[in-house]
DNA sequence: GTTGTTGCAAAGAATTTGCAACATA
DNA sequence: TATGTTGCAAATTCTTTGCAACAAC
C-alpha cells in the first residue's frame, strides 16, 4: 500500500518525494492553520528530517494547486488542508482551528453587490474569527 | 482655520504633527489602499519631508485608533481612511479602490453560523474583489 | 539517464527598534 | 519645560533564490 497523499501530488503534477509526503501526512493530522516555520520547527522536532526552504516550497506548490487555504496572520503565512471548490471559514482565534463552510447567502449578496455598483467579480472571502466550544 | 486632521489626531491622543497631518491628507486624497513604502515614496516625491519609519508608525497609530482599514496584499499592508463602525468591503483589483458596504445579511449569517458551531464570534470579515466600473 | 527536488547559504524585502535630536502642548 | 515624536542606522523576521548534490520516475 502506498503512502498517504502520493496520488495527490501526482494529480497536482509533483513528485511524491519523502519530504512532499511528510508534510501531507502532517497537514492531514490538524485541524489548525499552520505557518512554515512552525511546521519545519515541528516536523525536525519529530525527528523528520526536512529544510525549511523545502517547507516554504511544498506549502506555496500545494497551495498553489488548490489544497490548501491559505491565511494572513500576524503578518505571516498559515496553510490548512481544504476541501475542493469554494468556501468559507470559521476560524477559532484560540487554537486556529478552522472549520470549511458553505454559505449560499453570501454567494448571492456577492453577486447583487457586485452588479449594482458595476463590478465584475473576481473573487471574495467570507471568514468568521471567533472562539470555539473547547477553548472557551 | 486649522488644517485638515487636526482633532482627529487629538481624538486618538496623538500630538498632531506636520507629519501626521501630512499623512491624514494623503490619505484623505485617495480612493484606493496604500503601502506605507508607496506612500513615502510618493510623499518624498510630492517634497514633503518625512521618515519612511514615521509613516510606519503613523499608519500603524492611525489603525490602531480605527481610522483606517488594513489590507492585506502581496504579503505586504496596505491602509485606507475609512468609515466608523462595522463594513465590508468592494475592491478592485486593479486600481486598488475600496469601496466600503454595509450588509445586514453578512451580519445576520455570522451570527446563525457561530452560533449553529458552538462559537463566540469574536469579528468577521466579508471582502469582495473585482474590478470596477472605470478600470474595465 | 533525465529531470525534478532538496537544502544550505546568501540575498531580498517588509517592518520594527535603539537612541539622540527635536517639536508640540 | 516636560513629554511625545522623528528619523537614521541597525536589527528582526518572513520569504525567496542560486546552485551543486541528490532522488524520483
Amino acid at each position: 500500500m502506498e503512502p498517504v497523499g502520493g496520488q495527490a501530488l501526482r494529480d497536482a503534477g509533483l513528485r511524491a518525494t519523502r519530504q512532499r509526503l511528510t508534510v501531507l501526512e502532517a497537514l492531514r493530522e490538524r485541524p489548525d492553520a499552520v505557518t512554515a516555520q512552525d511546521l519545519h520547527m515541528e516536523l525536525r522536532q519529530a525527528g523528520e528530517p526536512i529544510g525549511l526552504t523545502t517547507v516554504y516550497r511544498t506549502l506555496t506548490a500545494l497551495s498553489d494547486s488548490g489544497l490548501l487555504d491559505v491565511f494572513t496572520r500576524d503578518g505571516e503565512q498559515a496553510f490548512r488542508l481544504c476541501g475542493d471548490g469554494h468556501h468559507h471559514h470559521l476560524v477559532c482565534e484560540t487554537c486556529n482551528r478552522v472549520e470549511e463552510i458553505t454559505a449560499q447567502e453570501v454567494e448571492r449578496w456577492v453577486g447583487q453587490v457586485a452588479t449594482r455598483r458595476g463590478y465584475e467579480v473576481t473573487g471574495h472571502r467570507a471568514d468568521i474569527f471567533g472562539i470555539c466550544a473547547d477553548c472557551r
